[in-house]
DNA sequence: TATGGGACCTGTAGTTGGTACAGGTTCAAG
DNA sequence: CTTGAACCTGTACCAACTACAGGTCCCATA
């Protein structure tokens, strides 16, 4: 299979394989005479965790350590759980986090009903330094 | 006031302060002789808007769009709405996102109580495409 | 077997929103 | 007048890709 191929059957950029092999962690895979990179069933596996594991927002950087524990079959369901649940808090911040952007936006916008006056209250609001976030 | 006082005065960093210059949406404040940047009021008023804008998550284009409105002083309150909505939608698909994350990321880690195994449901999952996101 | 064009190659630069220096100058207090 | 904190410019770096330019390869068809 050639890099083509395996982009369409994980939907992962052409690109995006050429920058994982290069940043390493996807390894470089054999080449035909041409030069051109031949991947097999193995890669095809690799990628799609990588690309599950962007999906649910691991930073690259975590991938590599999941690669790392997969690789090395020496991890335990324990190790794994942890980062996981890590990962899971940092998730939970940054919904509340955006919970609070929303409401502060909307009850500005809830103060603006006044159609096409040059008075507005939102800017109003942006001019005025933490008011409720 | 010097720069040093207009990031305290702001809570943003005096390199952030320079990039805002070097970029375009703070304007090139009068020098003293030796080239410091000398800062008035109007100035911090302007920072601050941009940063609470920046808090509530709009990007550097939106702000530079919501001061193009403040300068020319011809928006009217229903642009200005417009875009804070468009942009409380943005917030809310960001929201949907992360609570899918978030739940996949639980339910993963709730088939994981085996302790110290290397057999890790988490691990077999991130391998599988698209359960369920 | 020749050929055309789509797929592939490398290397570099750009994106967003800053941060982090290095190496030099200015300001102001004592 | 000295000294050291604050300031200056310019460049490089971060994540996680994306987008070329300019060149090469592969393989289906004539």
């Amino acid at each position: 299979m050639s890099i083509g191929p395996l982009s369409e059957r994980t939907g992962c950029n052409i690109e995006t394989i050429r920058y994982y092999e290069r940043i390493g962690i996807m390894p470089p895979p054999p080449r035909t005479e041409g030069g051109h990179r031949v991947y097999r069933e193995e890669h095809l596996k690799r990628l799609t965790f990588i690309r599950r594991s962007r999906e649910l927002g691991f930073t690259l950087d975590q991938v590599r350590d999941l690669l790392l524990l997969v690789d090395g079959e020496d991890f335990t369901c324990d190790e794994v759980k942890t980062m996981t649940l890590e990962h899971a808090d940092d998730v939970h911040r940054k919904i509340a986090d955006l919970k609070k952007m929303e409401r502060v936006l909307k009850d500005m916008v809830s103060q603006c009903n006044r159609g096409d006056v040059p008075d507005c209250p939102v800017i109003d609001a942006l001019f005025q330094t933490k008011a409720s976030l």
